[in-house]
DNA sequence: TCTGCCATACTTGTATGGTAGTATGGAAGT
DNA sequence: ACTTCCATACTACCATACAAGTATGGCAGA
């Protein structure tokens, strides 16, 4: 949201944005505990802007705040990644059917741009950079179709979804999998074959969570 | 979230409830300028909690924060309202297909207990009754399919959607018809006709905003 | 050794004072 | 009459002090 990027240099949203991104990014891994009095000296801040961002990440699900007792990383749940899937699902699916319609050229050729990097990084096994390049290819994609509402409300409830993605991206990539399948979603659109579009997204997407079991074995505290 | 719940007590989450509450239900109309001061002493608390619960609600994007200037109950985004139906679309399109393969008995008495009461609103012509019935009509449906995270992330981003709806229903009921389209959607779970249910349900939701530019006409300075 | 109690050191929740930035209205100058 | 400047009264933001609930470790007593 635009409203909020406008507070980016107060305090409270530096601490807020930097906690959100050690959480997803597994830094701060599902079960740590926190403390307001803690973080607010690393940040050299005092509680009040802490306070506030542990609020909001509440909110999103990735703090867990027991009054009087302490505040945790919030654990992943396994319904709720699934459910996440679920609904990233049934999004993505009619977004890509929007683009197989219609599609700006610019756009087209940003996806292919992402792909052409998402090979080098492949190439230097750079999980990291394969994340964000992920990321960012599916966020062209709303882009194209002008729905950025959607895509920030994908962004939200993905906190877990998320963080099992980093998870699995971290050891057992399949990479070529995934951008064999970004390939395939480009000529989709090119060709404006949208049953075939939604067919590729579908197994994409099923495809991120398929060995969420063995990540909750080998993870085990990691998951509720 | 039930950790949110559990801080019902609270008096930050108590304020965050009533503004939430008074926001929807546009006894709070958009643009409406508020101030932690203010409202600290309507509420009869500190500025704390009630900073606390702007905080919560501008993530929301139900109240605007312009830092050293103050703060307002956000416009009506009609872009907003009109992705926040397509989103709803899409999902509830997939809840209603996965009703009609298989649907707890006693959701679907849940059902029809709830179109019965429906119809004692309608003849009363208690519009405020018939939104909530309707609100909890569709609840039952995600439960019935347990998809409940998949409702609460509908609530959330429902905020444009729902002011937009308690304005239409105040003034051009349509009660009929939404009622006609409840009933057919219980015999298609019924008969498990998934094709027929998601197309009874895309023609509910898009009816929703169907004269959003009457509204925008008639209220033009509750939008942006 | 084991059990129960209690002081203590945590935790989050709340209230309040002070700071810096902004809008506004009136006075002074043109 | 119009513009410019500035005092004043707001605003949200932040730091800090206090209150209330909870976990914990040690000590006393059996």
């Amino acid at each position: 949201m635009d409203e909020i990027m406008l507070q980016s240099g107060s305090a409270g949203n530096i601490v807020y944005q930097q906690l959100k991104q050690q959480i997803v990014s597994l830094e701060l891994p599902p079960g740590t505990a926190l403390s307001e009095k803690e973080t607010s000296l690393t940040f050299h801040v005092s509680r009040t802007p802490v306070r506030e961002s542990f609020v909001r990440l509440a909110q999103e699900g990735l703090l867990l705040v027991l009054p009087q007792r302490g505040t945790r990383v919030s654990l992943i749940d396994p319904d709720m990644v699934e459910e996440a899937r679920f609904m990233r699902e049934q999004l993505e699916k009619a977004v890509i059917r929007l683009a197989c319609e219609s599609f700006p050229a610019d756009k087209l050729q940003e996806m292919e741009n992402n792909l052409m990097m998402q090979q080098e990084s492949m190439e230097r096994h750079d999980g990291k950079s394969m994340f964000e390049l992920d990321e960012a290819f599916h966020r062209i994609l709303f882009e194209g179709v002008r729905k950025m509402g959607t895509w920030n409300v994908i962004q939200q409830m993905n906190a877990h979804l998320n963080r099992t993605r980093v998870l699995w991206l971290s050891q057992d990539p399949h990479w070529g999998h995934l951008f064999g399948q970004h390939r395939e979603m480009i000529q989709a659109i090119r060709s404006q074959n949208a049953d075939l579009a939604e067919r590729i997204m579908k197994e994409h997407l099923t495809l991120s969570i398929s060995n969420l079991p063995v990540l909750k074995q080998r993870y085990p505290e990691y998951f509720k």
